[in-house]
DNA sequence: CAAGTGATTATTGTTAACAATAATTTTCTG
DNA sequence: CAGAAAATTATTGTTAACAATAATCACTTG
Protein backbone atom coordinates (compact mmCIF):
# COMPACT_ATOMS: atom_id res chain seq x y z
CA UNK A 1 0.00 0.00 0.00
CA UNK A 2 1.38 3.38 -1.13
CA UNK A 3 2.16 6.51 0.84
CA UNK A 4 -0.54 8.09 -1.01
CA UNK A 5 -3.16 5.40 -0.26
CA UNK A 6 -2.54 6.13 3.32
CA UNK A 7 -2.99 9.40 3.06
CA UNK A 8 -6.22 9.25 1.20
CA UNK A 9 -7.88 6.54 3.27
CA UNK A 10 -7.19 8.74 6.78
CA UNK A 11 -8.42 11.52 4.90
CA UNK A 12 -11.75 10.26 4.16
CA UNK A 13 -11.65 8.74 7.32
CA UNK A 14 -11.51 12.36 8.78
CA UNK A 15 -14.21 13.30 6.10
CA UNK A 16 -16.76 10.52 7.05
CA UNK A 17 -16.37 11.43 10.34
CA UNK A 18 -15.12 8.05 11.67
CA UNK A 19 -12.10 9.26 13.01
CA UNK A 20 -13.56 12.49 14.92
CA UNK A 21 -11.58 15.63 15.60
CA UNK A 22 -9.27 14.98 18.93
CA UNK A 23 -8.76 11.53 18.22
CA UNK A 24 -4.73 10.33 18.33
CA UNK A 25 -3.09 9.53 15.37
CA UNK A 26 -0.09 6.95 16.79
CA UNK A 27 2.55 5.64 14.80
CA UNK A 28 2.93 2.36 15.72
CA UNK A 29 -0.63 1.15 15.28
CA UNK A 30 -1.35 3.58 11.77
CA UNK A 31 2.02 1.42 10.77
CA UNK A 32 0.37 -2.02 11.17
CA UNK A 33 -3.05 -1.47 10.26
CA UNK A 34 -2.06 -0.39 7.13
CA UNK A 35 0.49 -2.66 7.36
CA UNK A 36 3.17 0.04 6.22
CA UNK A 37 7.21 1.28 7.87
CA UNK A 38 6.67 4.04 10.53
CA UNK A 39 8.91 6.20 8.47
CA UNK A 40 6.05 6.27 6.01
CA UNK A 41 3.46 6.93 8.64
CA UNK A 42 5.29 9.75 9.54
CA UNK A 43 5.28 11.08 6.83
CA UNK A 44 1.65 11.15 5.80
CA UNK A 45 1.28 12.46 9.34
CA UNK A 46 3.42 15.34 8.66
CA UNK A 47 1.47 16.22 5.41
CA UNK A 48 -1.67 16.47 6.95
CA UNK A 49 -0.52 18.33 10.02
CA UNK A 50 0.74 20.67 7.25
CA UNK A 51 -2.68 20.81 5.29
CA UNK A 52 -4.09 21.28 9.10
CA UNK A 53 -6.16 18.41 9.05
CA UNK A 54 -4.21 17.29 12.14
CA UNK A 55 -2.32 19.29 14.72
CA UNK A 56 0.87 18.50 16.19
CA UNK A 57 2.35 18.62 19.50
CA UNK A 58 6.09 17.81 20.16
CA UNK A 59 6.75 14.84 21.68
CA UNK A 60 3.26 14.02 22.28
CA UNK A 61 1.84 13.46 18.77
CA UNK A 62 -0.63 14.48 16.03
CA UNK A 63 -4.41 14.28 16.60
CA UNK A 64 -7.28 15.09 14.17
CA UNK A 65 -7.73 18.65 14.12
CA UNK A 66 -10.53 20.85 16.00
CA UNK A 67 -10.88 23.92 14.17
CA UNK A 68 -13.05 26.48 16.31
CA UNK A 69 -15.78 28.59 14.78
CA UNK A 70 -13.00 31.53 13.77
CA UNK A 71 -11.25 29.26 11.51
CA UNK A 72 -14.57 27.83 9.98
CA UNK A 73 -16.04 31.59 9.38
CA UNK A 74 -12.36 32.25 7.97
CA UNK A 75 -12.49 29.37 5.82
CA UNK A 76 -15.36 30.50 4.17
CA UNK A 77 -14.67 34.27 3.48
CA UNK A 78 -11.75 32.89 1.93
CA UNK A 79 -13.62 30.73 -0.18
CA UNK A 80 -15.66 33.65 -1.51
CA UNK A 81 -12.60 35.90 -1.91
CA UNK A 82 -11.07 33.04 -4.43
CA UNK A 83 -14.23 31.68 -5.88
CA UNK A 84 -14.95 35.22 -6.95
CA UNK A 85 -12.02 36.29 -8.08
CA UNK A 86 -12.00 32.78 -10.54
CA UNK A 87 -15.45 33.39 -11.64
CA UNK A 88 -14.99 37.37 -12.33
CA UNK A 89 -12.34 35.86 -14.96
CA UNK A 90 -14.22 32.56 -15.71
CA UNK A 91 -17.18 34.95 -17.03
CA UNK A 92 -15.46 36.90 -19.69
CA UNK A 93 -13.31 33.80 -21.33
CA UNK A 94 -15.75 30.51 -20.78
CA UNK A 95 -16.40 28.78 -23.73
CA UNK A 96 -19.74 27.40 -25.26
CA UNK A 97 -18.14 23.63 -24.44
CA UNK A 98 -17.54 24.41 -20.80
CA UNK A 99 -20.89 25.06 -20.74
CA UNK A 100 -21.99 22.15 -21.81
CA UNK A 101 -19.12 20.42 -19.73
CA UNK A 102 -20.95 22.15 -16.64
CA UNK A 103 -24.44 21.02 -17.57
CA UNK A 104 -23.97 17.63 -18.13
CA UNK A 105 -22.30 17.40 -14.42
CA UNK A 106 -25.04 18.75 -12.99
CA UNK A 107 -27.72 16.94 -14.34
CA UNK A 108 -25.38 14.00 -13.45
CA UNK A 109 -25.62 14.81 -9.93
CA UNK A 110 -29.33 15.81 -10.29
CA UNK A 111 -30.02 12.45 -11.31
CA UNK A 112 -27.82 10.70 -8.65
CA UNK A 113 -29.16 12.59 -5.70
CA UNK A 114 -33.12 11.28 -7.13
CA UNK A 115 -32.20 8.07 -7.55
CA UNK A 116 -30.21 8.28 -3.85
CA UNK A 117 -26.82 7.94 -4.41
CA UNK A 118 -26.45 10.74 -2.08
CA UNK A 119 -22.37 10.00 -1.84
CA UNK A 120 -21.62 9.97 -5.27
CA UNK A 121 -23.81 13.28 -5.69
CA UNK A 122 -22.13 14.97 -3.08
CA UNK A 123 -18.61 14.47 -4.70
CA UNK A 124 -19.89 15.50 -7.99
CA UNK A 125 -21.29 18.44 -6.39
CA UNK A 126 -17.63 19.25 -4.48
CA UNK A 127 -16.54 18.61 -8.41
CA UNK A 128 -18.32 21.49 -9.99
CA UNK A 129 -16.22 23.76 -7.76
CA UNK A 130 -13.10 22.18 -8.95
CA UNK A 131 -14.10 22.23 -12.12
CA UNK A 132 -14.69 25.59 -12.42
CA UNK A 133 -11.56 26.10 -10.89
CA UNK A 134 -9.49 24.38 -13.48
CA UNK A 135 -11.29 26.09 -16.44
CA UNK A 136 -10.54 29.85 -14.44
CA UNK A 137 -6.99 28.38 -15.30
CA UNK A 138 -5.16 30.12 -11.95
CA UNK A 139 -3.01 27.48 -10.57
CA UNK A 140 -2.16 29.35 -7.68
CA UNK A 141 -5.69 29.58 -6.67
CA UNK A 142 -6.48 26.41 -7.71
CA UNK A 143 -4.60 25.18 -5.05
CA UNK A 144 -5.63 27.52 -2.10
CA UNK A 145 -9.24 25.87 -3.02
CA UNK A 146 -8.25 22.61 -3.12
CA UNK A 147 -6.81 23.31 0.59
CA UNK A 148 -9.94 24.94 1.86
CA UNK A 149 -12.53 21.87 0.02
CA UNK A 150 -10.23 19.50 2.39
CA UNK A 151 -10.68 21.20 5.37
CA UNK A 152 -13.88 22.24 4.72
CA UNK A 153 -15.63 19.02 6.04
CA UNK A 154 -14.22 18.59 9.36
CA UNK A 155 -15.56 21.75 9.97
CA UNK A 156 -18.87 21.15 9.11
CA UNK A 157 -18.37 18.07 11.03
CA UNK A 158 -17.24 19.79 13.88
CA UNK A 159 -19.57 22.59 13.93
CA UNK A 160 -22.99 20.94 12.24
CA UNK A 161 -22.69 17.75 13.13
CA UNK A 162 -24.00 15.27 10.24
CA UNK A 163 -26.59 17.44 9.44
CA UNK A 164 -24.52 20.03 7.49
CA UNK A 165 -23.36 17.20 5.27
CA UNK A 166 -24.90 17.46 1.07
CA UNK A 167 -24.92 21.28 1.74
CA UNK A 168 -25.02 22.33 -1.98
CA UNK A 169 -27.87 23.06 -3.64
CA UNK A 170 -27.77 22.02 -7.46
CA UNK A 171 -30.52 24.84 -7.95
CA UNK A 172 -27.61 27.53 -7.12
CA UNK A 173 -24.90 25.69 -9.14
CA UNK A 174 -27.40 25.96 -11.74
CA UNK A 175 -27.85 29.50 -11.83
CA UNK A 176 -24.41 30.38 -11.20
CA UNK A 177 -23.47 28.51 -14.74
CA UNK A 178 -26.26 30.65 -16.38
CA UNK A 179 -24.90 33.64 -14.98
CA UNK A 180 -21.84 32.48 -17.05
CA UNK A 181 -23.10 31.78 -20.08
CA UNK A 182 -24.45 35.58 -19.79
CA UNK A 183 -20.97 36.99 -19.39
CA UNK A 184 -22.09 38.07 -15.97
CA UNK A 185 -19.40 37.28 -13.71
CA UNK A 186 -20.53 39.86 -11.07
CA UNK A 187 -24.09 38.69 -10.69
CA UNK A 188 -21.97 34.91 -10.83
CA UNK A 189 -20.10 35.83 -7.92
CA UNK A 190 -23.31 37.29 -5.88
CA UNK A 191 -24.70 33.80 -6.41
CA UNK A 192 -21.53 31.87 -5.27
CA UNK A 193 -21.68 34.30 -1.88
CA UNK A 194 -24.79 33.82 -1.10
CA UNK A 195 -24.25 30.13 -1.73
CA UNK A 196 -21.32 29.54 0.21
CA UNK A 197 -23.33 32.21 2.90
CA UNK A 198 -26.11 29.46 3.29
CA UNK A 199 -23.65 26.70 4.82
CA UNK A 200 -21.76 29.49 6.45
CA UNK A 201 -24.69 31.25 8.37
CA UNK A 202 -25.51 27.42 10.28
CA UNK A 203 -22.69 27.33 11.78
CA UNK A 204 -22.55 27.31 15.39
CA UNK A 205 -21.07 26.19 18.51
CA UNK A 206 -21.29 22.95 19.50
CA UNK A 207 -17.52 20.61 20.04
CA UNK A 208 -17.85 17.03 19.87
CA UNK A 209 -15.78 14.56 22.14
CA UNK A 210 -14.30 11.52 20.69
CA UNK A 211 -13.42 7.94 21.80
CA UNK A 212 -10.95 5.83 19.44
CA UNK A 213 -10.92 2.76 17.61
CA UNK A 214 -8.23 3.45 14.42
CA UNK A 215 -7.84 -0.33 13.17
CA UNK A 216 -11.62 -1.30 12.43
CA UNK A 217 -12.60 2.19 11.80
CA UNK A 218 -9.91 3.56 9.12
CA UNK A 219 -10.27 0.52 6.43
CA UNK A 220 -14.53 -0.09 6.99
CA UNK A 221 -15.90 1.23 3.50
CA UNK A 222 -18.59 3.43 3.99
CA UNK A 223 -21.78 1.64 2.52
CA UNK B 1 21.27 25.63 14.63
CA UNK B 2 17.91 24.75 14.48
CA UNK B 3 16.15 23.07 11.80
CA UNK B 4 13.79 26.47 11.60
CA UNK B 5 17.41 28.42 11.45
CA UNK B 6 18.50 26.11 8.50
CA UNK B 7 15.06 26.72 6.77
CA UNK B 8 15.38 30.42 7.51
CA UNK B 9 18.97 30.55 6.17
CA UNK B 10 17.97 28.33 2.81
CA UNK B 11 15.34 30.45 2.11
CA UNK B 12 17.05 33.81 2.01
CA UNK B 13 19.49 32.53 0.09
CA UNK B 14 16.70 31.79 -2.36
CA UNK B 15 15.27 35.03 -2.49
CA UNK B 16 19.33 37.10 -1.94
CA UNK B 17 19.21 35.31 -5.33
CA UNK B 18 22.65 33.72 -3.93
CA UNK B 19 21.29 30.48 -4.82
CA UNK B 20 19.51 31.06 -8.02
CA UNK B 21 16.76 28.91 -9.52
CA UNK B 22 18.06 25.39 -10.44
CA UNK B 23 20.31 24.80 -8.32
CA UNK B 24 20.79 21.66 -6.47
CA UNK B 25 20.09 21.14 -2.92
CA UNK B 26 22.31 18.21 -2.05
CA UNK B 27 21.51 16.84 1.33
CA UNK B 28 25.00 15.50 2.43
CA UNK B 29 26.26 18.85 1.50
CA UNK B 30 23.89 21.07 3.30
CA UNK B 31 24.09 18.80 6.24
CA UNK B 32 27.99 19.86 6.50
CA UNK B 33 27.46 23.16 5.54
CA UNK B 34 24.70 23.81 8.76
CA UNK B 35 26.49 21.15 10.85
CA UNK B 36 23.61 19.09 11.47
CA UNK B 37 22.09 15.79 10.73
CA UNK B 38 21.18 14.27 7.41
CA UNK B 39 17.72 13.81 8.72
CA UNK B 40 17.32 17.59 9.58
CA UNK B 41 18.07 18.51 6.12
CA UNK B 42 15.42 16.24 4.48
CA UNK B 43 12.77 17.32 6.66
CA UNK B 44 13.64 20.97 6.10
CA UNK B 45 13.74 20.44 1.94
CA UNK B 46 10.37 18.54 2.12
CA UNK B 47 9.36 22.19 3.66
CA UNK B 48 10.59 23.85 1.41
CA UNK B 49 9.23 21.61 -1.89
CA UNK B 50 5.91 21.75 0.21
CA UNK B 51 6.15 26.32 0.24
CA UNK B 52 7.02 25.57 -3.78
CA UNK B 53 10.23 26.99 -3.58
CA UNK B 54 11.64 23.90 -4.56
CA UNK B 55 10.96 20.98 -6.95
CA UNK B 56 11.54 17.17 -5.92
CA UNK B 57 12.23 14.70 -8.42
CA UNK B 58 12.23 11.39 -6.95
CA UNK B 59 15.71 9.51 -6.70
CA UNK B 60 17.07 12.71 -8.72
CA UNK B 61 16.76 15.62 -5.80
CA UNK B 62 15.42 18.58 -5.02
CA UNK B 63 16.59 22.09 -6.97
CA UNK B 64 15.75 25.58 -6.39
CA UNK B 65 12.52 26.29 -8.12
CA UNK B 66 12.22 27.93 -11.81
CA UNK B 67 8.60 29.51 -11.74
CA UNK B 68 7.19 30.11 -14.88
CA UNK B 69 5.82 32.82 -16.11
CA UNK B 70 2.62 31.45 -15.73
CA UNK B 71 2.93 30.86 -12.31
CA UNK B 72 4.28 34.48 -11.65
CA UNK B 73 0.93 36.12 -12.98
CA UNK B 74 -1.40 33.03 -11.42
CA UNK B 75 0.42 34.27 -7.97
CA UNK B 76 -0.13 38.45 -8.21
CA UNK B 77 -4.15 37.26 -9.45
CA UNK B 78 -4.32 35.20 -6.45
CA UNK B 79 -2.54 37.97 -4.11
CA UNK B 80 -5.45 40.80 -5.79
CA UNK B 81 -7.99 38.77 -5.16
CA UNK B 82 -7.03 37.87 -1.45
CA UNK B 83 -5.77 41.09 -0.59
CA UNK B 84 -9.19 43.12 -2.53
CA UNK B 85 -10.83 40.76 0.10
CA UNK B 86 -9.02 41.73 3.39
CA UNK B 87 -8.94 45.46 2.47
CA UNK B 88 -13.10 45.37 1.87
CA UNK B 89 -13.78 43.91 5.26
CA UNK B 90 -10.74 45.95 7.18
CA UNK B 91 -12.26 48.83 5.86
CA UNK B 92 -15.49 48.79 7.68
CA UNK B 93 -14.02 48.09 11.09
CA UNK B 94 -10.40 49.48 11.17
CA UNK B 95 -9.98 52.06 14.02
CA UNK B 96 -8.00 55.32 14.98
CA UNK B 97 -5.16 53.69 16.34
CA UNK B 98 -4.40 50.89 13.66
CA UNK B 99 -4.53 54.04 11.01
CA UNK B 100 -1.97 55.60 13.16
CA UNK B 101 -0.14 52.53 13.33
CA UNK B 102 0.14 51.86 9.62
CA UNK B 103 1.25 55.69 9.19
CA UNK B 104 4.11 55.20 11.55
CA UNK B 105 5.14 51.68 9.51
CA UNK B 106 4.96 53.94 6.42
CA UNK B 107 7.09 57.19 7.62
CA UNK B 108 9.75 54.66 8.85
CA UNK B 109 9.93 53.09 5.84
CA UNK B 110 10.46 56.39 3.91
CA UNK B 111 13.10 56.89 6.29
CA UNK B 112 14.95 54.44 5.67
CA UNK B 113 14.79 54.61 1.93
CA UNK B 114 15.92 58.30 2.39
CA UNK B 115 18.80 57.08 4.50
CA UNK B 116 19.73 54.39 2.14
CA UNK B 117 19.11 51.47 4.47
CA UNK B 118 16.84 50.02 1.66
CA UNK B 119 17.17 46.04 2.83
CA UNK B 120 15.66 47.44 5.50
CA UNK B 121 12.92 49.84 3.87
CA UNK B 122 12.06 46.98 1.62
CA UNK B 123 11.53 44.67 4.94
CA UNK B 124 8.74 47.22 6.39
CA UNK B 125 7.24 47.34 2.76
CA UNK B 126 6.83 43.54 2.90
CA UNK B 127 5.63 43.99 6.33
CA UNK B 128 3.18 46.82 5.26
CA UNK B 129 1.05 43.93 3.64
CA UNK B 130 1.85 41.88 6.26
CA UNK B 131 -0.02 43.89 9.01
CA UNK B 132 -2.92 44.57 6.72
CA UNK B 133 -3.55 40.80 7.10
CA UNK B 134 -3.11 40.51 10.77
CA UNK B 135 -5.60 43.86 10.86
CA UNK B 136 -8.17 42.32 9.03
CA UNK B 137 -8.02 39.05 11.41
CA UNK B 138 -8.78 36.31 8.42
CA UNK B 139 -5.96 33.57 9.70
CA UNK B 140 -6.81 31.20 6.09
CA UNK B 141 -6.02 34.36 4.09
CA UNK B 142 -3.47 35.77 5.84
CA UNK B 143 -1.95 32.08 5.71
CA UNK B 144 -2.43 32.33 1.67
CA UNK B 145 -1.34 35.58 1.69
CA UNK B 146 2.33 34.43 3.53
CA UNK B 147 2.69 31.56 1.22
CA UNK B 148 2.46 34.14 -1.94
CA UNK B 149 4.83 36.61 -0.02
CA UNK B 150 7.35 33.75 0.00
CA UNK B 151 7.50 32.51 -2.75
CA UNK B 152 6.92 36.44 -5.32
CA UNK B 153 10.70 37.16 -4.60
CA UNK B 154 11.45 34.25 -6.49
CA UNK B 155 9.69 34.94 -9.39
CA UNK B 156 10.75 38.56 -9.81
CA UNK B 157 14.18 36.90 -9.42
CA UNK B 158 13.08 34.70 -12.30
CA UNK B 159 11.28 37.10 -14.58
CA UNK B 160 12.45 40.50 -13.99
CA UNK B 161 16.47 40.08 -12.40
CA UNK B 162 17.97 41.63 -10.06
CA UNK B 163 16.06 45.23 -11.06
CA UNK B 164 12.72 43.87 -9.97
CA UNK B 165 13.62 44.69 -6.24
CA UNK B 166 11.87 46.62 -3.86
CA UNK B 167 8.94 47.27 -6.32
CA UNK B 168 6.61 48.49 -3.96
CA UNK B 169 6.08 52.51 -3.90
CA UNK B 170 5.67 54.06 -0.46
CA UNK B 171 3.05 56.53 -2.17
CA UNK B 172 0.61 53.91 -2.96
CA UNK B 173 0.68 51.93 0.29
CA UNK B 174 -0.03 55.71 1.99
CA UNK B 175 -2.80 56.05 -0.81
CA UNK B 176 -3.77 52.75 0.77
CA UNK B 177 -4.14 53.71 4.09
CA UNK B 178 -5.73 57.08 3.51
CA UNK B 179 -8.58 55.24 1.34
CA UNK B 180 -8.94 52.50 4.32
CA UNK B 181 -9.23 56.05 6.90
CA UNK B 182 -12.42 57.08 4.80
CA UNK B 183 -13.75 53.48 5.22
CA UNK B 184 -13.87 53.36 1.13
CA UNK B 185 -12.92 49.51 0.89
CA UNK B 186 -13.32 50.24 -2.64
CA UNK B 187 -10.89 52.44 -3.52
CA UNK B 188 -8.14 51.15 -1.19
CA UNK B 189 -8.73 47.67 -3.33
CA UNK B 190 -8.38 49.33 -6.58
CA UNK B 191 -5.56 51.29 -5.13
CA UNK B 192 -4.12 47.57 -4.30
CA UNK B 193 -4.77 46.22 -7.59
CA UNK B 194 -2.84 49.12 -9.39
CA UNK B 195 0.21 49.14 -6.99
CA UNK B 196 0.19 44.98 -7.31
CA UNK B 197 0.00 45.44 -11.45
CA UNK B 198 2.55 47.75 -11.45
CA UNK B 199 4.89 44.81 -10.92
CA UNK B 200 3.16 42.08 -12.43
CA UNK B 201 3.03 44.14 -15.77
CA UNK B 202 6.98 43.78 -15.86
CA UNK B 203 7.17 40.51 -15.91
CA UNK B 204 9.00 38.87 -18.78
CA UNK B 205 10.09 35.97 -20.74
CA UNK B 206 13.64 35.55 -19.72
CA UNK B 207 15.07 32.53 -18.11
CA UNK B 208 18.44 32.32 -15.90
CA UNK B 209 20.77 29.55 -15.99
CA UNK B 210 23.52 29.02 -12.73
CA UNK B 211 26.23 27.28 -11.35
CA UNK B 212 26.43 26.13 -7.98
CA UNK B 213 28.81 26.85 -4.56
CA UNK B 214 26.63 25.94 -1.60
CA UNK B 215 28.65 26.13 0.95
CA UNK B 216 30.46 30.06 0.79
CA UNK B 217 27.06 31.32 -0.97
CA UNK B 218 24.87 29.91 2.09
CA UNK B 219 27.02 31.38 5.06
CA UNK B 220 27.38 34.63 3.47
CA UNK B 221 25.93 37.49 5.16
CA UNK B 222 24.40 40.02 2.48
CA UNK B 223 26.79 43.00 3.30
C1' DC C 1 -8.80 7.56 50.63
C1' DA C 2 -6.11 11.57 48.29
C1' DA C 3 -2.04 13.00 46.86
C1' DG C 4 2.27 12.60 45.84
C1' DT C 5 6.40 9.63 44.28
C1' DG C 6 8.93 6.35 41.98
C1' DA C 7 8.97 2.61 38.64
C1' DT C 8 7.16 0.86 34.37
C1' DT C 9 5.37 1.12 29.97
C1' DA C 10 4.14 3.41 25.71
C1' DT C 11 5.09 6.72 22.32
C1' DT C 12 7.66 9.92 19.73
C1' DG C 13 12.28 11.50 18.00
C1' DT C 14 17.02 10.54 16.14
C1' DT C 15 20.64 8.22 14.03
C1' DA C 16 23.76 5.28 11.68
C1' DA C 17 23.96 1.60 8.68
C1' DC C 18 22.20 -0.36 4.66
C1' DA C 19 19.67 -0.55 0.06
C1' DA C 20 18.35 1.37 -4.30
C1' DT C 21 18.91 4.42 -7.76
C1' DA C 22 21.15 7.86 -10.64
C1' DA C 23 25.38 10.08 -12.29
C1' DT C 24 30.06 9.61 -13.54
C1' DT C 25 34.12 7.57 -14.99
C1' DT C 26 36.61 4.04 -17.09
C1' DT C 27 37.24 0.56 -20.30
C1' DC C 28 36.51 -1.73 -24.48
C1' DT C 29 35.74 -1.94 -29.49
C1' DG C 30 34.81 -0.61 -34.15
C1' DC D 1 38.62 8.95 -31.63
C1' DA D 2 33.38 8.13 -31.01
C1' DG D 3 30.26 5.56 -28.83
C1' DA D 4 28.59 1.93 -26.15
C1' DA D 5 29.04 -1.10 -22.16
C1' DA D 6 30.71 -1.93 -17.67
C1' DA D 7 32.43 -0.51 -13.36
C1' DT D 8 32.73 2.96 -10.01
C1' DT D 9 31.18 6.70 -7.39
C1' DA D 10 27.75 9.79 -5.58
C1' DT D 11 23.23 10.62 -4.04
C1' DT D 12 18.76 9.64 -2.43
C1' DG D 13 15.60 6.37 0.05
C1' DT D 14 14.56 3.00 3.86
C1' DT D 15 14.94 0.67 8.03
C1' DA D 16 15.90 -1.12 12.47
C1' DA D 17 17.93 -0.05 16.66
C1' DC D 18 18.48 3.26 20.07
C1' DA D 19 17.46 7.61 22.82
C1' DA D 20 14.39 10.87 24.90
C1' DT D 21 10.18 12.07 26.44
C1' DA D 22 5.49 11.55 28.06
C1' DA D 23 1.80 8.70 29.98
C1' DT D 24 0.47 5.16 33.06
C1' DC D 25 0.49 2.38 36.97
C1' DA D 26 1.67 0.76 41.55
C1' DC D 27 2.94 2.04 45.87
C1' DT D 28 3.61 4.71 49.96
C1' DT D 29 2.25 7.94 53.39
C1' DG D 30 -0.27 11.45 55.73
Amino acid sequence: MSEDDVLRLIEQAVIDHRLPPGTKLKEVELAQVFGVKRGAIRKVLTRLVHSRLADQRPNIGVTVAKPSVKEALDLFTARRAIERSMLVSLAVKITAKQIKQLRKMLNEELCCYQNGDSQRATALSVEFHQVLASMADNDVMTGFLNDIIRRTPLVILTHLGDTGQNLCRNQEHSAIVDALENGDGEKASQIMDQHLSHIENRIREEPELPKSNLAALLLKVPS
